[in-house]
DNA sequence: TTGCACCTTACCCTTGGGGTAAGCTTTACG
DNA sequence: CGTAAAGCTTACCCCAAGGGTAAGGTGCAA
């Protein structure tokens, strides 16, 4: 079968890049892989394994840090599962609260764009939104200086427009 | 009211660590704060506008980069809004984007959680999961060399172990 | 005067690689 | 055989949004 690959050709059959292939092998997550005598690399069927362990690992998240030390633990005879389990766990957690914040984000998107996208650079300093910070036009010439003048007006709360 | 405020106060009052405002104006996205005769920074109240504005923009996803570019636009008195919608809408999608792929990122997790979490060393190299990494329990001593041996079997796929 | 809190700049660190440069090797073609 | 293209190597800087720490200057109170 494939034995003796080279770095590209190990790149082409797994999809991931010889870059991401070496910087693997730099921070130890892929053995170090042997050499010809001019120093190419050259990979046996084992980095197969590896690579499919670190996309399968990367699939459900887990850091090139926890990959390694799975790896590590399997070195050692350990049993990688019960820290994994709970890396599990907590990613679940995070996974959940993510999706939370980002449905509230997406909230706050929809709500934004509602009513930014109705308003014109003035009406547009209404109130207590984002889009609102026009507050004077700045003449030109600020744009040269430091750019910032008081350009401006956070219009947020509800401190309504300060000249109306 | 609060005029002339330290870096310090600022960030008290402001909920916004000291290094984060220095950040913040070193890339340009406050302006450049007066400053004492010693080089302390003074920050007028504008920079509440600034930073109000900045935590806004935050809170709907825009980065620190297109935030100056609507403070840029702003400051040559041309209206950021239909650029800023544009961001929003592409935000929104990859919000939705994202949650899609929390998702499935939970049921693999949960998947695997279970198939994980019943596995004991051994039988945790059962077929097609993450965690049935463990082939040969390697001799302790090559955790000493490189690490690195044949320890990991990619039970990926479905090609069953090799060893029974 | 001394001590402590506060301020400054500057540098390295994080994640997971991408991009590029300078230089060597191997292979293919005329 | 010579040369050019393609492939390989290491090494460096870059991304976001700051955090941490060092080394040193400043301001105020006991």
């Amino acid at each position: 079968m494939g034995q003796a690959l080279s770095i590209s050709a190990l790149a082409r059959s797994t999809g991931v890049t010889s870059k991401t292939l070496r910087h693997w092998e730099h921070i130890g997550l892929l053995p170090k892989a042997a050499r010809t005598h001019a120093g190419y690399r050259i990979f046996g069927a084992e980095a197969n394994h590896y690579i499919e362990f670190i996309l399968k690992a990367k699939s459900v998240g887990l850091t090139l840090s926890e990959m390694k030390r799975v790896i590590e633990f399997a070195c050692q005879g350990k049993n990688p599962c019960p820290e994994v389990v709970q890396w599990i766990d907590e990613k679940d957690r995070a996974v959940e609260q993510q999706i939370h914040s980002l449905h509230a984000l997406q909230r706050r998107l929809r709500r934004f764009r509602r009513i930014c996208s109705v308003s014109s650079v003035t009406t547009c300093a209404r109130e207590e939104e984002l889009c609102c910070l026009i507050e004077d036009l700045p003449n030109p010439q600020l744009a040269k200086g430091d750019g910032h003048e008081k350009a401006l007006l956070a219009c947020s709360s509800s401190s309504g427009r300060t000249r109306s």
